[in-house]
DNA sequence: CGCGTATATTACCCAAGGGTAAGAAAAAGT
DNA sequence: ACTTTTTCTTACCCTTGGGTAATATACGCG
């Protein structure tokens, strides 16, 4: 009867166990088991208890890190957002042509749609979210937009784009992206790495004005880590 | 006190009306009314006391047609399934060249993905359906697939479409028209018909051998309705 | 008209699950 | 050791909303 099956999670919360470990890698051991739960289940199908649970802890402790399970949903979004525009960020100020950057961005951006905190910007519903975290997504859709939108536009200007239906293209071609987050499976034939490679010269090939190379892969195997 | 609001759509149950009309029209106008409260506020937000409302009934007037929430549910994910296999059977029968079904079999669907019924394919969780049901759009997931790849095949086979990797290309492809059910709103300044021939050639033009040149339109300002 | 059937309504049930209150159990401070 | 603070548990509350039972109303038909 007490043949208790371990948790699918190494988690800071062992059973019986020291629990000493510092209050911020707790959240974040909630969030990364909330968000696998949410992206399993869905966000209203995915109970606390089964959170808590997989943390050996009890639903009321969650409440100790958290304010409302809507809390937690938008945390998780907040996280996939924020390596979203930190990889823009750094993207920009690398300076190339528009060619370039889009390829960049493309990159980086399937790279983090084969993520769990990535999927989470695309399979969660915004209506889930109370008004302002709603306004705050929204707007966050927004700066990603803008982000290739310019990067396109820069590159018909600089003349290593083709001169096209800029806001199509970039519907296109985050579609394209964001759809990752729904069929990727971490057990997969391809890596994350593979298919951002790929992404990056295939939905570029048809607007780059040079005959499509392939995108210019620095340190393909080993990409830097930031931080 | 008594400034009732009119119903937002035209309903079979005028209130204090004659109810009389077929049993299948009021199937439809449950299915309509639900369609468009699901993508509006989410499948688990959108109550049936507020479907019922809509269509000045209460809500244990929905059982009559419907045996639960689920139902109907899965019955909208239907039609827009439905909608779509009828057109790429059409497509199929068409009998034309790989680069060319695959531009009708585009633009098809993103007319579709415009629509409500078609959004449904794509808004709604797939974990919110029972176990039989997730099967079945599972499986009508992956005849869409298939019909994208063998119209990719086909078109490496004959010659019309240059060789490439046939499930990462369908998979970009079904991305950037699955993404067009987040983003379209009906009163936007594109129209579906727009969108559908734009993406047509947009999401070809890289892998068309030939110079990519618009796909034939035929009757483009009045497309043939079915039925 | 009256009877059966289909369709709606009112009134209710009840499980699920987010959230809280009160207090135990550690951890940390003194 | 004693107190204080943080963390976690047990026990509970309570709203929400899908679903049902019993019943009323309209419709079709002989």
């Amino acid at each position: 009867m007490d043949t208790r099956t371990p948790p699918p999670e190494r988690s800071p919360w062992l059973p019986f166990e020291s629990r000493r470990r510092a209050r911020d890698e707790k959240r974040e051991a909630v969030l990364r088991t909330a968000v696998q739960l949410f992206l399993e289940q869905g966000y209203h199908r995915a109970t606390l208890n089964e959170v808590a649970d997989r943390l050996n802890i009890t639903k009321p402790a969650l409440y100790n890190y958290f304010r409302s399970k809507e809390d937690i949903l938008f945390e998780c979004w907040t996280i996939g957002q924020e390596r979203v525009e930190d990889r823009i960020a750094e993207i920009a100020a690398a300076d190339e042509s528009g060619l370039v950057t889009l390829q960049m961005l493309v990159r980086a951006y399937a790279a983090i749609m084969a993520s769990t905190f990535g999927a989470s910007l695309v399979r969660f519903n915004v209506a889930d979210l109370s008004e302002p975290n709603q306004k705050a997504t929204l707007a966050g859709k927004r700066r990603i937009d803008r982000a290739f939108r310019n990067a396109i536009k820069q590159g018909i200007a600089d003349g290593s784009v083709k001169p096209c239906d800029v806001k199509l293209t970039a519907f296109a071609i985050l579609g394209a992206l964001n759809w990752i987050g729904h069929w990727y499976k971490p057990g997969g034939e391809l890596s994350p790495e593979q298919i951002a490679n790929d992404f990056a010269s295939r939905l570029t090939a048809d607007i780059a004005k040079r005959p499509a190379k392939k995108p210019a892969e620095k340190k393909a195997t080993k990409p830097v880590r930031k931080k």
